[in-house]
DNA sequence: CTGAAAGCGCTTACAG
DNA sequence: CTGAAAGCGCTTACAG
């Protein structure tokens, strides 16, 4: 009765008439409560009148669970990058967790940030985007030892458990395309060498390649970064090699972008010249100029398989690196592709 | 002695041989405190040592400061949203704030998540980033009666304050432009009508048109949808008009993309025939088809100063909806835009 | 100058 | 079947 203005649980078992334990209990729908109906609606009305929510800091402290997921990201204006964070997002509200977004170059530059964000009471784990960056490796298992951590799309590395996509088989059903299409002279344009992505998908290349008794040469294989400046100069490059590739097959989709600019500029027609396929779909591909041939990877899957097995403590499932598959990897044929000249 | 396994601040006044009260305060700098200084160097150093990390939502209890700012956008993948997130992101981190990402149309399809977010405890304040959806005025609204929030990329709508860019100058920057190239048929290709921001845009067009006698006409306007799609139809629409216009003025860099596959099919070819010019600049305009003549904003500001207008508790500075207007729009001239033909 | 105590809002053994 | 009490890890008036 002295009460007045307190909040929270307090005011809602002030309103019924009850303790704060039996309001919480339930609340939180505890099994072994057995309160009488009626108690139990006037609580829930209680409740409902006074718009009770639980306050999370409190309920994060009492129970040492902070009701949050870490994500950190390279690029997020990268389209890639971002259907993986929806993926996590929307698993992650789903689930009643909420999303925290980091990222990582400011990470890796900001001891204090980095420190705060795996401290105690912060979240309850951690998605760490690859990237084959060198402080990659040393943050993301500085990490794991404190916390459940998973890299994304990356395979596992220092010890950290991973999830990652098809890439070889991305890869491969690529330039299966391009070799149905009467192709045997395909380039590979990749992203930064030594990246596991990157190996990954050249992997698949070499496999689809030697299973068609196709040639592999060494001035076909261009690697230099993840970006579509890095695109325009492989392709650059690829262009100027001897004897030229009537096909190129492009670890991804912004690397395309810069690779297709460089093939108009040279003059070299896509698909009558020259057929160009890359590794995963994106809003923009089928405006290009030509609209691009693409595998769509499950990008939203991944990021959402990855809050479930972080929720469910099942990260260890993924100690090796586990491939995410369903749904399988899809080749979307546009314009870019065509019959060998 | 008997401890043993406590943790936090326990475990550091323990192995410094002082109080936890005393620990906090040093730890925290507070400046009563006037403890020897060679006190003080041994807390540290116990901290250090113990790798001390106050806990997140211990803090946040005591405080009743939750420590994060919410976010909540609404499509990630566009790359404007992208760089207005990065700029709150860094920002964030900068004060040593955590940042926790929403999707809006998530939250207006999940009632519980919505009140999760927005529950004590959680976030001091919050973000929302406008789009014109119906749902959005309401839930910022409702936001806005629980905690300080900030319309972002917005006028200010619902008597939510605001923080939005000079669309205005922005527009008429290209608009001149284009007179400036002989260009006297502008035609304006926007985004979903009704909309606060091709509202403000399509009125910096109006406005500089008629700075130079120039004459708008109904059928050289056209608003559909934020969306490539939409650029692809609006383009379409405006290639039909009559008299046709020799240039477009595009409010949006994502609908350019596809206003541009537009007159590329229908063999209009741009800026030979037909100057385009858009508002926003992205990382793949340059390695278009042509690369886009764009006018760039400070959308990375943008970010950074909700964040920091929301920390500081100056969000009533924005009731009326602030400009940022600096760095002052720019003008990028690329190949998109060429003389009248 | 430093410490003991209260309390932020919750949950959950433990009593009754 | 329900309540009083302890305690999660912190900060900060209040004592001494």
């Amino acid at each position: 009765m002295t009460a007045g203005r307190r909040t929270g649980l307090h005011a809602v078992a002030e309103r019924a008439g009850v303790s704060v334990s039996l309001v919480s209990r339930i609340l939180s729908g505890d099994d072994a409560v057995r309160a009488r109906p009626e108690t139990r609606e006037r609580v829930r009305a209680a409740a409902r009148e006074l718009g009770y929510q639980p306050h999370g800091a409190a309920r994060a402290l009492r129970l040492a669970r902070a009701g949050a997921l870490g994500l950190v990201v390279h690029d997020m204006s990268n389209p890639i990058h971002a259907e993986i964070i929806r993926g996590a997002q929307a698993a992650a509200t789903d689930r009643g967790q909420v999303l925290l977004l980091s990222d990582a170059t400011q990470l890796a530059g900001n001891d204090d940030a980095f420190a705060q964000l795996l401290g105690p009471g912060r979240i309850d784990g951690l998605m760490w985007q690859g990237s084959g960056e060198e402080y990659d490796d040393e943050l993301a298992a500085r990490a794991a030892g404190r916390l459940p951590t998973l890299l994304v799309n990356s395979r596992s590395r220092a010890g950290v458990p991973a999830l990652r996509l098809d890439d070889e088989r991305a890869a491969r059903l690529a330039v299966r395309h391009l070799v149905e299409l009467g192709h045997r002279d395909v380039a590979y344009l990749g992203g930064r060498p030594g990246a596991d992505l990157t190996e990954r998908r050249r992997a698949g290349y070499a496999a689809e390649l030697a299973a068609h008794d196709l040639a592999e040469r060494p001035q076909w294989t261009v690697e230099l970064e993840w970006d579509a400046p890095a695109g325009y100069a492989g392709m650059t490059r690829l262009l100027a090699a001897e004897p030229r590739p009537t096909a190129v097959f492009v670890a991804n989709v912004v690397v395309a972008v810069g690779a297709l600019a460089a093939a108009r500029e040279a003059g070299v027609r896509v698909p009558a010249d020259l057929s160009v396929v890359a590794v995963h779909d994106a809003w923009f591909v089928a405006h290009g100029a030509p609209p691009l041939t693409t595998v769509r990877l499950p990008l939203h899957r991944l990021g959402d398989m990855a809050v479930s097995m972080l929720l469910d403590g099942d990260q260890a499932r993924a100690a090796d690196g586990l491939v995410i598959d369903d749904p399988a990897p899809e080749l979307l044929v546009r314009g870019s592709t065509a019959a060998r000249p």
